[in-house]
DNA sequence: CATGAATGAGGTTTCATTCAT
DNA sequence: AATGAATGAAACCTCATTCAT
């Protein structure tokens, strides 16, 4: 059931294009040209043309051009971690749990390359608090990877001889860098890639 | 042995510090600088000032800006050529060779962990035809390691079914991550990193 | 005995806090942060949230910022104009009258220190048309000074040499440079600065 | 015997128009806008299109706008200063020594009135640290005009009741007020006005 | 080989005000 | 009587680069 729409009662009322509301709008114009061009090789100027409105509005929604840096950065990590709790819960054998959980967030970068390309390449753009914010959201999410390392380790799934800490840098690393070379118009879809880099990761870690 | 100094007869002799002539000052300058603050963040007076000289000797020696940064791109492409090439060409089976340029490569990257920032971060900043000059080079240098990965698949040592192009990727995007996570004053050294990374990947790609 | 609220019988009643409504607010606001921030330091969003407000109401009162500060203008002019009238009324020697005149702006002046801060540094942010009008005023207030220093040398108390358009320029400097130096904390009360201020103007000008 | 000039070896040399370099420039055109339209009213662009430079060329020189108006502030203090120090070591009696100083500092007002409508009107346009500078050289100069008074006073030339400070600041506050309303093409002349002051400052202070 | 001066385009942000309810 | 959205002009400043010695 979808929640109801909160009655709006006082002042102008925000105007929309194809339903879309104007912070959308900007965000989301912000998400390809950053992605395009880089974060500072986009003006703000460049942000708000492409999404239809003038620089007041942006300013009347975002403080500053790294606020909308740091809404890209919350959607999507709000996402990967709300994907990776579901699979974490799933009801499957722990191998098969990892296995599909790679997959997945290998799929689900390639879905959202953009937000990829700018996570890894930005981050510094961010002032030191946002950063700090990032990296604990993003560690969390690292955390709870690694708790299934773990789990799979004490199962005897998993090789025991396996840093699980340096095996999840190994495979994110692989994951964040997609962007670097991955291409929709390239040989292999995002689930030929998830399922082929779970494989490669699971055989890395399995034990005997 | 060091080289012996040439002798200069003529002329104003090149200003050194150290030993070390501007340009040398001006690009390690602008390697630290780059990696600490991004290289739009940082400006030619940072870079200039930082090597204790003025503008228009930076402009004597380079340039642009950016010729800067390619000139940081030149010099990490041509090492870690150069260190493929002689652990390619060692008399050792083939899995022990690919494992020791997997080694290699990580212990090299954490040595050289500025360059290795900025090398992902900053490829976009470069003009399309110096762009498309390092990823010519960087893919040479991936052919190189994904032919000895096939070498492994055809001496059997390696499964048939990795795809191998898909297999180069996915280790060196662990590695080009590196300068996300790993820090000096960390739990664990370059090389007890590389020996983890050559295990991971050889385990995952490894026969039966 | 304060006047009795008027009973408001139709339409929305004004909103007010502790009995203040809006526009009282709104000046009261506005009056605080020029004299703390200067009047272009301070920007409309400043005052309407310390007014507690939103910008809407304040251009529903005033039809701009400027307005604001004629506002505060108006009211400092008419009640110094007032207390100017009552002395000059009394009953008094002249010297006495000047004297007490003399006394009483200056406490007047510490006592609305802020209104005093903005007079004389944010008039040139006025208008054209309501510059003119405040330096009208102004002037009626210094004639009906000048024309007690005018009378005190017609009646031999003061020196004739003195010029007496002069000499109220020359004493109102004084006064008007209070908000400069003059602070609460300090060693003199209002009462006092204003009893030595009018000894020296009075025996600046008193005759033989 | 004026200075030699230093000899210029490096660099672009200045340019100069009639002589006057971009520096001199920039403060002379800064001082007539700032006193005609106010600080915050003159725009970068007004200053340095009156200079006939560019804003790059400003930036140059000057490290802000602020940074202009202090450089105003400080030449006017410069210069008040040396002014006052010249007449405070006359070898006059110190009745005359004071009437000297007064009429000189408001001739010296008046000759530059357009430092003297900045210095009061926009002192809260400088940082914390540069107000504080100006403050502590006007105490300086208030102190030697008061260590002259109190000279005075033990001379038995001025009244004992007289708080000395309070005085200087009942003076000074006539002088500071001037550019509010003595204008070039009026009655009087500024030797008129610095002739009128001191004699009604000497007379209110003069003893029995 | 190297300097310091000067350019000029472009960047982010602020803000008084108006608009549609 | 009052709201919150949106505008658009202008502000200050930065910076890669070029210039005249």
């Amino acid at each position: 059931m979808a929640p109801a729409e909160p009655v709006r009662r006082l002042g102008r009322p925000p105007s929309t294009v194809d339903g879309r509301t104007v912070p959308e709008r900007l965000v989301s114009a912000a998400l390809r040209l950053f992605a395009e061009k880089g974060f500072e090789g986009t003006s703000v100027q460049d942000v708000v043309t492409a999404a239809g409105v003038t620089k007041g509005a942006m300013y009347h929604y975002f403080g500053s051009k790294e606020d909308l840096l740091h809404e890209i950065y919350a959607r999507v990590l709000r996402m990967q971690m709300e994907r990776l709790e579901r699979v974490a819960a799933q009801d499957l054998p722990i191998a098969e749990r990892v296995h599909a959980a790679a997959t997945d967030v290998v799929a689900t970068t390639i879905e959202n390359i953009e937000s990829a390309t700018i996570f890894f390449r930005s981050l510094h753009q961010l002032g030191e608090a946002q950063q700090r914010a990032v990296r604990r959201d993003r560690r969390r999410y690292h955390e709870l990877f690694r708790s299934m390392v773990v789990a799979g380790q004490e199962a005897g799934a998993f090789r025991a001889e396996v840093d699980p800490e340096l095996a999840v840098d190994y495979f994110f690393g692989s994951v964040h860098h997609l962007p670097m070379w991955w291409n929709p118009r390239g040989r292999l879809s995002g689930a030929e890639v998830g399922r082929s880099f779970a494989d490669l990761f699971l055989a890395g870690i399995t034990a005997g």
